[in-house]
DNA sequence: GCCACTTTGTGCCTGCGTTCACAAATGGCT
DNA sequence: AGCCATTTGTGAACGCAGGCACAAAGTGGC
């Protein structure tokens, strides 16, 4: 969704400092034959051969099997699973190959073992301490979302320029000064910086993440943020979810011409 | 990120409503050769066969597009255009070229002139009118964004299900109760539905979306909603997006067992 | 009016991701 | 113990999307 992309740098440019990008795009650039490392026995270096599209469904997967797990299944099928996590099978097999055979022949994937092995690879053993920047409407969304969506992510720093809020607790953690940013993220080895600030803001905002050793960015202001390589960078926009709902909208409407009814929006011959 | 597919359904499968998907996944299924039919000079059916990365793409360089017009540029070349958005500059002039020749060789394009065109197609020209169910945290934010990112999405329905909220009045709105979705999207010609709910409400909100005759649904709770083929759905979901970043970080760590220093959670050798 | 330069538009090639379909493996039943 | 039903894991084919590189087209200078 939320889609991006980019790694290796268009022709000629000016700054070398890449961009974000929506989805695909994944990490086996080089410096190793993907397919037979992955053959390999290691898991760790096998993550790095994992497309970041597999990736993004590995979380889904995640998520459905954690709520499985609650409502008491020890084992699913793949046809469950991808059903529940609306994919096809086949790709929820190729996704979960990825980390391994974690599978039973002829029964099923082991719910527990899978959820464990998925967090292993996703990295959801570590905790990874996360700092808000830009305390608006969707920054208090965010600060306030307690715990932060699932297990592992912290909300440890929060960050505005707005004098009134300096040192105003939200959600239980006191406001710092954006200027503080690269001094509080490192004292408190922050991993994932949220950029909510307005767009003009952000890169000076994401320029101050990146100085205090951030390795991670999620960045909700519509503009494309410059990083160093060795940054990441995921894309959370909008008005361009919405403008692709608007085009699908659009399209639809023109096929049917013929005033036929399928919604609201509809053409009145 | 943020990504979504599936239209076609599975093999067996009790319902046949389809779920939401990541990323790409376009149109052109099968009905017509899609590059014979965009070499046509019919701009409608043209836009049929824009790959959805490239929706999602022009969506970026109409907003980078719109910046520059307020700074006065009246013409932009595909590099400077691609830069600003972060692209490679073939992949812009590709993108562009979906909907149609309107550039001028040896100078670039008209500013103004590629706005209108990019409008048109995604759809910007007709407003489309947004209701935002759930009104907590997150609900609260985006009802206050305040005629929504950029043009042409008023927000002009809330609900929620807690009797405390109903008919308060949120950025300007009164919230009116789930139970009343369906009548109210229909009467207010409500085209876009946003779920910002609990993930158990999740599914009913949507259905009840889907028969107030919404066309399309941006989804923040984490499930994967299930709805009738016409209705198309776009899913944002923080904590995937998280634990994506979560492998990222993962990931480097481990190739970098060295205990070299490239910012916070480092691994202490 | 011609030439050289710039920049678009696109055909072609490459590579990743998705899907199909089947062989291998396992459990249960007789 | 052997067979059948089931379900995984994956090799191979397909298709879309990305990127290169060039021909076409238009501009400005001489």
């Amino acid at each position: 969704m939320v889609a991006q992309r980019g790694r290796r740098n268009g022709a000629a440019a000016k700054r070398t400092r890449t961009p974000a990008a929506p989805d695909a795009d994944n990490a086996p650039t080089a410096e190793m034959p993907a397919v037979a490392e992955a053959a390999g026995a290691d898991p760790e270096a096998r993550a790095k051969s994992i497309p970041e599209a597999a990736v993004a469904r590995l979380a889904v997967y995640l998520r459905v099997l954690s709520g499985m797990a609650d409502q008491g299944s020890t084992t699913v099928s793949s046809e469950e699973l991808s059903n529940a996590a609306g994919v096809n099978s086949a790709k929820l097999r190729k996704d979960l190959s990825y980390l391994g055979s974690y599978g039973t022949r002829g029964v099923g994937y082991d719910v527990a073992v899978l959820i464990g092995h998925i967090e292993r690879t996703l990295g959801l053993t570590r905790q990874h301490k996360v700092a808000v920047v830009g305390i608006g409407n969707l920054g208090h969304a965010l600060a306030n979302y307690g715990g932060f969506p699932g297990r592992g992510f912290p909300v440890e720093a929060l960050f505005d320029i707005d004098p009134d809020l300096i040192g105003v607790p939200v959600g239980g953690l006191p406001v710092s000064h954006i200027e503080d940013i690269p001094a509080v993220c490192t004292e408190r080895q922050i991993s994932i910086g949220v950029v909510a600030t307005p767009p003009t803001a952000a890169q000076s905002v994401c320029d101050r993440l990146v100085a205090g050793g951030v390795q991670c960015i999620l960045n909700f202001a519509p503009v494309v943020l410059q990083v160093p390589e060795h940054v990441e960078v995921r894309k959370v926009d909008l008005a361009v979810e919405l403008q692709i709902l608007s085009f699908h909208v659009a399209r639809r409407a023109d096929s049917e011409m013929n005033g036929s009814v399928t919604g609201n929006g509809v053409v009145v011959p």
